[in-house]
RNA sequence: CGCGGGGUGGAGCAGUUCGGUAGCUCGUCGGGCUCAUAACCCGAAGGCCACAGGUUCAAAUCCUGUCCCCGCAACCA
């Protein structure tokens, strides 16, 4: 069985989580649902990360312990998971002492082959920020966040030799033109790796600065500072360097953000490089959630809460509206009108209301049962081949992280579903008593609507399984709901006749907009 | 001249790689149907594709220049 290994970034955990986190972990699922529906074993890993000074002072701020503080906000996060429906296999933080194993491995594993030196170091450093800021960043002599006197510091640290990398992987990203994707932040990376400004990596903190970290195995008066603990997660979870896991996984593919493209595009491929591991196979990376056109902040207070928007319009309803909303890698617009227009007009008028008319008719016309179908025209042949198209579509753009294109794909054959009954008027061939007839138009209807059915799974897991239950399939609570979804295009079968239906069916109520 | 993304009917977007009748969803208006969740189907109005040049038989698409918006720094995916 083909091996499937997707990550999410690891979330720091001094804030409360938000939309932008629901939406990664929602994608995330997607993503590891539809290679599962493809019959692969897919495996996701999501997580915390739990380290660093801001931990320590938000630690001070509640009055515990910066183990305590972070035992409790991480639990924070993984209870958010069930209640989006994220079927994660792993869940790891950066406390753990196998990832603290891992990430020593790794630093010992790059000192050894000489890409880690240490050095003297002077720089304006900014404890709010904690990093150093060079003379050209400095707003004035301030910090241009803070707008406070950096600190002149003089310290030894150690630093990972990444420029050596460099070169290397700028060739590496032009040959790959799927590595980064979307094409706009591989272009983005590129213009980083020729623009000469990277250099090499600070990696540690000394201990008398920052003790709330993993301790370098090579010198115990320092910590390892932020990548080199951060993205080494995507391998300690799986048990690197030994476990079965992660010979079984590795390599995977990566889902980010924007504000992370710089440390997942070059810094962790020139680690990996560094410390000769394999690379990853893609980089996915996706933008920002705005409200009213504006980036969502606790200070302008337009920030979605995801638990609201499930309570009110129901967590399938929400899933779809982020991923046919956004195009994957650019920005988009959140706003409650949005996500009602499109529950109303696409998941209640145009597919809710098909599974409806439909199971109504067979219940008035063939007593709720799949007809046997033996009277095959040209129309029932044009929608089995638009089916055909649309699911090959489907997959084919699914796989290459365009959802809302994919799923503009399937609503195509939706469209076309409604269209046909309109066309064939089944209630006509009723009243004329051309069964045979009739048969084969309701027969395509159901075959259809359940090969929709199982597409949708990744994107609405339980309405996917409510559906099908309707059209009377066997399910099984989260298990995909077909062995392969390839085949399911190459057949049009897979509807045995007299199959016992649901009378009746309202998947997604309209929302009554008020005015 | 820092780098990158973007500017397409009222709204949101696709199309720009490899030039050839400007497309989708929503909204508006008119009609049809009656199986259905006041839904569905058909038709119509509405765009000098930011602006100015250039290449070409032909440009939203290629080239040059200009203007405007957004990121690259922030509590943040």
């Amino acid at each position: 069985m083909k091996s499937f290994f997707l990550t999410t970034p690891i979330y720091y955990v001094n804030a409360k989580p938000h939309l932008g986190h629901a939406y990664t972990n929602i994608v995330a699922d997607a993503i590891i649902r539809f290679h599962k529906l493809l019959g692969e074993d897919a495996f996701l890993l999501t997580g915390t990360d739990e380290h660093g000074d801001k931990i320590v002072q938000a630690a001070e701020k509640e009055g515990v312990s910066p183990k305590e503080f972070v035992d409790l906000v991480s639990a924070r996060f993984q209870e958010l998971l069930p209640q989006l429906n994220i079927d994660y296999d792993y869940f790891v933080r950066t406390t753990d002492e196998a990832h603290k194993n891992a990430v020593q491995d790794f630093l010992q594993k790059v000192h050894d082959t000489g890409d880690i030196y240490f050095a003297d170091f002077g720089g304006h450093y900014c404890y709010g920020c904690e990093r150093f800021y060079t003379e050209k960043e400095l707003e004035n002599g301030l910090c241009p966040q803070h707008r406070t006197k950096p600190d002149f510091i003089h310290e030894k640290n150690y630093f990972f030799r990444m420029s050596r990398y460099l070169p290397w992987l700028r060739e590496y990203v032009a040959a790959h033109p799927d590595f980064i994707r979307p094409e706009r932040y591989r272009k983005e990376v590129l213009a980083m790796l020729e623009s000469g400004d990277l250099e090499d990596l600070c990696i540690s903190r000394p201990k008398s600065r920052l003790t709330w970290g993993i301790e370098l195995p090579f010198d115990k008066d320092y910590v390892c500072y932020v990548w080199f603990d951060a993205l080494i997660n995507y391998i300690s979870a799986i048990s690197w360097p030994d476990g079965a896991q992660y010979a079984r996984y590795w390599p995977g593919e990566h889902l980010v953000a924007k504000d992370i493209l710089k440390p997942h595009a070059v810094f962790w491929p020139t680690m990996l490089k560094a410390a000769g591991l394999p690379l990853y196979q893609h980089l996915n990376v996706h933008g920002y959630w705005l409200s009213s056109a504006a980036k969502m902040s606790k200070s302008l207070g337009n920030i979605v809460e995801p638990g609201k928007m499930r309570e009110r319009f129901g967590l399938d309803a929400f899933r779809y509206f982020l991923l046919r909303e956004m195009h994957f890698g650019a920005d988009a617009n959140f706003s409650e009108d949005a996500l009602i227009g499109r529950i109303n007009a696409d998941l209640s008028n145009d597919l809710g209301n098909l599974f409806s008319r439909v199971l109504s008719m067979l219940a008035k016309y063939f007593g709720s049962r799949v007809p046997q179908s033996e009277q095959r025209e040209t129309d029932d042949d044009a929608i089995a081949e638009l089916c055909a198209s649309a699911l090959q579509n489907y997959v084919q753009l699914f796989g290459r992280v365009q959802f809302a294109q994919a799923l503009e794909s399937l609503w195509e054959l939706v469209r076309a579903l409604n269209k046909y009954v309109d066309s064939q008027a089944p209630w006509t061939l009723f009243k004329q008593g051309d069964t045979p007839r009739l048969a084969a138009v309701m027969h395509t209807l159901l075959a259809t609507m359940r090969k929709i059915a199982v597409c949708l799974w990744p994107v609405m897991p339980d309405t996917s399984l409510r559906m099908l239950e309707q059209l009377g399939q066997r399910t099984e609570k989260n298990e995909p709901p077909v062995a392969s979804l390839e085949m399911e295009i190459t057949s049009f079968e897979g509807l045995a006749a007299d199959t016992e239906l649901a009378p009746s069916s309202n998947l997604f109520p309209r929302i009554d907009v008020k005015k």
